[in-house]
DNA sequence: GCCGTTTTCGGCCCGACTGTTTTCAGTCG
């Protein structure tokens, strides 16, 4: 598929046209069409074939060109002209907060500054200073930016974001003084990494000192490593993370317009514009404020409200991606989404027996502890050393053992599955035989070797099995601790839609395999997900709300996944 | 560059902040 390639294109187009000085409407517009294709699970270029390019809403005849001038012939004339007298290392400069398009234009057209250490030097030797609306406040916050950018230019994975917003919201809420707090942004949608963490608060007493004391007490937070600013509404900190500091912002709003300030703040941008624009045509004003009619508010304390007052249903937040959900919204057919609590189990634990920490009772504790009604115990078989793999023995052991738990947990209508990651070997065939793994109530099967050896063809000799029920790692993104492998996606999943094997959403850490992308192509192939976290330790059970995340992000039903 | 049951031309989301100005441009979220 050539989606990816050409979003890349469409956007560096942008950059450029930006850098440029071109209409700011007309960079949206290739920005727009490289987000669409970037996220477009169909083939563009059987779109292409049936002429059917343009009936994509943001594509129009001009792009639609493009596009098919880039599959005819590999290349671009548009690409190669926007492109032709731009610096590669200029594009770069963009990424730099407080540095934008026009600075970025005025700095090379006057001083020839073409890379990120041209922009260091005229810093250094005060020329960028003396350029005209410069001074020397704003090449310090350049200066700022460039730091910013060479520390902390990768995104946070999700979890890590997570446990930092969760610590300073209870620390928040441990002053008394806050009526409601929630994460807002990109982490509220549960986007798979996060740029920066959003933090919106409401006072118990709005217009008194409360709101000073709990920014200041949010200055003060433990982890809390610089205050970048600090007003009465808004302060900004960089917090110390798992991966290096993070930027979080606290946005101290009116209880009155806490709902339309929650709504703002969670984005996306695209589907924001798409609201306002659509408030508009309504005579409507969206502000972060609430909904205005002229001077007059109409809604703005609830979510629910500002949704409302456009004739929407309210939208999922992982939902809000200018993706088509608005439309849905207003015709009353959003899909019912995948819920938290649609959750029963737990499809991929694994125990002290192989490399997991915990013990069968203490998993089954903490199954209880969570609502479930199962957890699949799945550890390794024995050909995977390193992680203390099962023999047939063990593991028939361990089956005894479960049922033996599962007799006293029966009144609690709670049990474990006798289940096992078995390992697909180097031949492709699995570690286990058909009669040990038809003894099992679930089988998930795996790659952990041979990592450069054929990976796909493995895979799908192993889907040929008639007890494996679940491929794990199916997109190979990084496994056990360890470098992922380079699988044929597109194979694996013409494999599972043929054999009718389901995929494994993979929730622990920052493995989370499948990746939203692919999640979405599988559940619109109608294969099955399951999803279980694939955890060693307690607290990886809690990271089943990752795996939900993205799996609402790819707009599951509860239909789409494995549920016992 | 895209888009249109008020438009095929003239629009295209909104507000805050900052720093440099002397009324506003640039940037961000």
């Amino acid at each position: 598929m050539k989606n990816k390639e050409l979003a890349v294109l469409f956007d560096r187009i942008a950059d450029a046209l930006d850098i440029k000085g071109e209409q700011a409407f007309k960079v949206l517009a290739y920005r727009r069409a490289a987000r669409i294709l970037d996220e477009m699970t169909d083939d563009v270029a059987r779109i292409a074939a049936a002429g059917k390019l343009e009936d994509i809403p943001g594509i129009g005849s001009g792009i639609a060109k493009k596009i098919g001038e880039y599959l005819a012939t590999g290349e671009m004339q548009k690409y190669k002209e926007a492109l032709s007298d731009i610096p590669p290392g200029l594009l770069t400069l963009l990424d730099i907060q407080t540095l934008g398009a026009k600075t970025i234009k005025l700095m090379h057209d006057e001083l020839g500054v073409a890379s990120l250490s041209d922009l260091k030097k005229v810093i250094a030797d005060g020329r960028l200073a003396a350029l005209r609306g410069m001074g020397d406040k704003k090449v310090e916050n350049i200066r700022k930016g460039i730091e910013l950018f060479e520390k902390a230019s990768q995104r946070v994975s999700i979890w890590a974001a997570l446990r930092v917003a969760a610590s300073l919201i209870d620390h928040l809420k441990e002053s008394g003084l806050v009526d409601r707090i929630e994460a807002a942004g990109s982490l509220r949608r549960m986007k798979e990494t996060v740029g920066d963490i959003d933090i919106l608060v409401c006072a118990k007493k709005s217009g008194g000192k409360d709101g000073a004391r709990i920014i200041e007490r949010f200055t003060r937070a433990p982890g809390v490593k610089r205050v970048l600013a600090a007003g009465a509404t808004k302060a900004s900190v960089m917090v110390a993370t798992e991966d290096g500091e993070r930027q979080v912002d606290l946005r101290l709003v009116d209880r009155s317009s806490y709902g339309a300030a929650l709504q703002y703040f969670t984005g996306s941008k695209a589907h924001n514009i798409k609201l306002r624009s659509m408030a508009k045509d309504k005579g409507l004003k969206i502000s972060e404020y609430g909904v205005f009619k002229g001077e007059r508010k109409i809604a703005g304390a609830a979510e629910e409200e500002v949704y409302a007052t456009l004739g929407l249903a309210w939208v999922p937040p992982e939902m809000r991606e200018d993706r088509g959900e608005v439309e849905l919204a207003l015709a009353r057919r959003l899909p019912a989404i995948l819920d938290y609590g649609d959750i029963k189990g737990d499809l991929h634990v694994h125990s002290d027996a192989s490399d997991g920490t915990l013990t069968l009772r203490e998993i089954a504790d903490l199954g209880l502890r969570m609502g479930y009604s199962y957890i699949a115990i799945c550890d390794h078989s024995q050909s995977v050393k390193y992680a203390r793999g099962l023999s047939p023995d063990r593991l028939r052991r361990q089956m005894k053992e479960i049922d033996a738990l599962n007799r006293s947990l029966k009144p609690k209508r709670f049990r474990l599955l006798k289940g096992t990651e078995v390992d697909i070997l180097a031949d492709g065939s699995l570690d286990f035989p058909g009669s040990l793994l038809k003894e099992l109530d679930f089988v998930v099967a795996a790659i952990h070797s041979g990592f450069k050896k054929n990976v796909t063809e493995r895979i799908l000799k192993a889907m040929e099995n008639p007890y494996v029920k679940v491929i794990a790692h199916p997109t190979g993104r990084l496994i056990s601790g360890r470098e992922g492998y380079d699988v044929d996606i597109e194979k694996v999943i013409a494999g599972a839609k043929r054999t009718g094997k389901a995929l494994e959403l993979n929730a622990y850490y920052d493995r989370l395999d499948l990746d939203e992308f692919n999640c979405k192509r599988a559940r619109e192939l109608g294969i099955k997900i399951s999803i279980g976290t694939d955890c060693h330790a307690a607290s990886g059970l809690e990271m089943m709300r990752l795996g939900v995340g993205i799996a609402r992000r790819a707009w599951l039903r509860k239909g789409d996944i494995i549920r016992l």
